[in-house]
DNA sequence: GAATGTGTGTCTATCCA
DNA sequence: GTGGAC
DNA sequence: GGTTTATACACACATT
């Protein structure tokens, strides 16, 4: 299908059903008894204004409760709702104070608890639902894991020996894990002072050590950027993961603090793209015709509907205002016209006069934009494709 | 190493049109090779320009490569099938091509600042997103970020960053020009390990958007021929009544997207909203058939202002003002 | 939304009859 | 508890 | 006669 933005939007009427239905019971009663009748109108009233009412305020509620949970949302208060959790493996590091206290900076909450995964940041948002107070938090789908810098070089050394299959971990297979551990999240990686390491490398003779499996054996000789470059589009093209690369921890702590609002106001955007026309975006679109309260301006406005089509250039356009100058005068001429052909090709004929002077040719509206307009206006199908050939 | 015949600047940028009728044909493992095409305006700066360098680099990189006019992406890789010249032809038949599921956007910081600013960043990343291709990189280039450029660093690593976390696009960041063909040369080697052992399957973008179960680590996977993605990008889509029909009132001030909608939301078509002005007993009645229209975020009314302006649009039987 | 600031208009709230 | 406010 | 208070709050639109 093509690709129109006019897609799923939400629909939300609860109420309009449930006031209807308390509407119906309402027909007439033959007189017999006064007294009878009227204490039965009376309690019908009554049975009935009190329905309206709690619906009402039901709906009225449900609506704010709606509303609330969407302002939350909202760039400027949607950090506000949001508490990022910080395995306390981040604060033991050198340096990875000062993640806690720009996150602290930030108009969000901050806790420190074990986390599945170590050296990670997890995001809780309060979902709003709660009137009991504080507790439902619903987590966030995304994952920012601290790579420390010697379990890095070694998973980048690992990848390089491709000899040895042995249980040697890779940046692949440190993902796994990850992921093993925490289910449907988006995993992005962070390495700080990767350069430092180069640097130390250059200057300090290379550190050589037994051949350690596990982490806490340190650098490993000769690794070039090269060599990283190659782990990390491996793991790119493997797992789609990407690595942040950070100079120093302040970096790292500027990193954290950009990943926490883009994860808070995700759902926002997110929720924007879709339900938002995407020709909004387009390079040529302009802006809506200014109108004054009594339609100066309105023929503008007519005039950009026709341009609207495809296909459809300025001089097009005025002609075909300049023979119906009002959106009603086209239709009336529509309803005038006995036979489909007269209808379609009613524009068909309109002379367009193109170019200045001495090069002005004129050509006219023709057939296919003709129908197209013609469709636009008197069809009732939605989806009709107006650029269908038939 | 394998140099293409499209590697030289000067060599025809022909673009093969084959395949754009072929319903349906494969390549086998073996029978394809993988190469980077570049778009023509990251090397055609001017002979003033250091454009040539990229060239350079993957030249010195000994990368295949092919230069074209993209009209989306600046780089992105393609499977051409290796063609046997047939006896007595001077040249072989046109080789089809199929493009593999990544695409590079290039951004320099400038260019980053500029494309927020005019509202462009936005709309390469709509369209980026459904160009066919499910892997879009963005590959940004921060030269020495200290530069005074007319956005803030902070704007910009939160652009990015945005990018990766809301987009889900890959964010590649690189120093300068050099480290960004050394990026596109890796790229390309990996990616010629990657799909040299699969089955490539010639591929509709209609038949894409329904289902791609295929995901980069199986046996075979299904691709887009490039000539049916590179005119895909360009082409003008089908436009439906009701789409047209929001264009159209979004050209009065006033009327967003949101409006807009919630107005189709009642009245899904030009021709249904003209009946109802019809069935309209009082002018009166025409001026506020649209005001307590609900908007956007929840239920809030379009008001009685739109409402006239709307009116006088569609009820005025003589010209407009 | 990049981020922030500016003006149109509705919306929510009172007070009071 | 409704509805207007100049 | 036929529009309407007063404040807050959005939204559409315009700028560094």
């Amino acid at each position: 299908r093509p690709t129109v933005c006019v897609s799923d939007r939400l629909v939300q009427n609860g109420s309009c059903e449930a006031v209807e239905e308390s509407l119906k019971p309402l027909p007439l009663q033959r007189k017999t008894k006064c007294s009878q009748e009227e204490l039965g109108k009376a309690q019908q009233r009554t049975n009935e204004r009190e329905t309206q009412k709690m619906l009402q305020q039901q709906e009225r509620e449900r609506r704010k409760a709606l509303a609330n949970r969407w302002k939350a949302q909202r760039p400027e208060e949607c950090l506000k709702h949001i508490q990022a959790v910080l395995d306390p493996g981040l604060l033991q590091i050198e340096g990875g104070g000062l993640v806690l206290t720009a996150l602290q900076a930030m108009e969000c909450s901050c806790v420190i608890e074990n986390q599945a995964v170590p050296c990670s940041i997890t995001w809780r948002r309060k979902t709003g639902l709660g009137q009991a107070e504080e507790d439902n938090w619903t987590e966030e789908p995304n994952l920012l894991v601290l790579v420390l810098l010697e379990e890095f070089v070694a998973m980048i050394h690992n990848y390089k020996q491709v000899s040895m299959e042995g249980p040697n971990e890779t940046l692949q297979s440190f993902a796994a894990n990850v992921m093993k551990k925490t289910p449907g999240k988006t995993l992005a990686l962070a390495v700080v002072e990767l350069e430092k390491y180069f640097r130390l490398e250059c200057c300090c003779l290379p550190t050589v050590n037994s051949h350690g499996n596990r982490g806490k054996a340190n650098t490993v000789p000769n690794l070039s950027r090269l060599d990283v470059e190659e782990g990390l589009v491996a793991l790119q093209l493997q797992t789609g993961i990407q690595v942040r690369l950070l100079e120093s921890w302040k970096e790292f702590a500027d990193f954290a603090s950009t990943f926490t609002k883009a994860v808070a106001e995700a759902p926002f955007k997110r929720e924007r793209d879709k339900t938002s026309f995407s020709f909004c975006l387009e390079g040529d679109w302009i802006g809506g015709m200014k109108v004054d309260r009594f339609g100066k301006g309105l023929l503008q406005v007519w005039k950009r509907q026709i341009q609207q089509f495809n296909r459809v250039s300025l001089e097009t356009a005025n002609a075909i205002v300049a023979k119906y100058p009002s959106p009603l005068l086209l239709k009336q001429a529509y309803d005038t016209r006995p036979s489909r052909q007269e209808r379609h090709n009613l524009l068909a004929e309109i002379p367009v006069r193109r170019g200045d002077g001495v090069t002005a040719t004129t050509r006219r509206v023709g057939p296919e934009l003709s129908k197209r307009i013609y469709l636009q206006m008197t069809s009732h199908n939605p989806d009709l494709s107006l650029d269908a050939t038939g | 190493q394998s140099s293409d015949r499209d590697a030289s600047p000067r060599s025809s940028c022909r673009e093969p049109r084959a395949g754009l009728l072929k319903p349906q044909f494969s390549f086998h493992p073996g029978n394809f090779d993988v190469i980077l095409c570049v778009d023509f305006i990251e090397t055609t700066g001017g002979p003033t320009s250091r454009k040539q360098d990229l060239v350079s680099e993957l030249q010195r990189h000994n990368v295949p490569f092919s230069i074209r006019k993209l009209h989306i992406g600046d780089f992105l890789w393609v499977a051409r099938e290796k063609v046997l010249p047939a006896a007595g032809q001077p040249q072989p038949p046109a080789a089809r091509e199929l493009v593999l599921d990544y695409v590079v956007e290039r951004k320099r910081m400038p260019d980053l600042c500029s494309s927020i600013i005019d509202g462009r960043f936005r709309e390469q990343k709509f369209r980026l997103r459904q160009c066919g291709i499910s892997h879009p990189i963005y590959l940004v280039e921060e030269s020495g970020s200290a530069q005074h450029l007319s956005l803030p660093e902070k704007t910009l690593q939160q652009a990015m960053t945005n990018t990766q976390v809301v987009d889900g696009f890959f964010v590649k960041r690189t120093r300068d020009l050099r480290e960004s063909a050394a990026y596109l040369t890796l790229m390309t080697r990996q990616l010629t390990r990657l799909y040299e052992d699969k089955t490539l399957l010639s591929c509709t973008k209609e038949e894409l958007e329904q289902e791609r179960p295929l995901q980069p680590s199986a046996g075979s996977c299904r691709l887009l021929t490039f000539a049916e993605f590179n005119e895909g990008a360009v082409k003008n889509k089908a436009q439906t009544v009701s789409e047209v029909f929001a264009r159209q009132l979004m050209q009065i001030s006033g009327i967003s997207g949101d409006k807009a909608a919630a107005i189709l939301e009642r009245y899904k078509t030009p021709a249904s909203l003209l009946a109802a002005y019809a069935s309209c007993p009082t002018p009166r009645c025409q001026e506020q058939l649209l005001s307590d229209v609900k908007c956007g975020k929840l239920q809030r009314n379009l008001g009685p202002a739109l409402s006239k302006t709307l009116a006088q649009l569609y009820c005025t039987s003589g010209p407009l003002p």
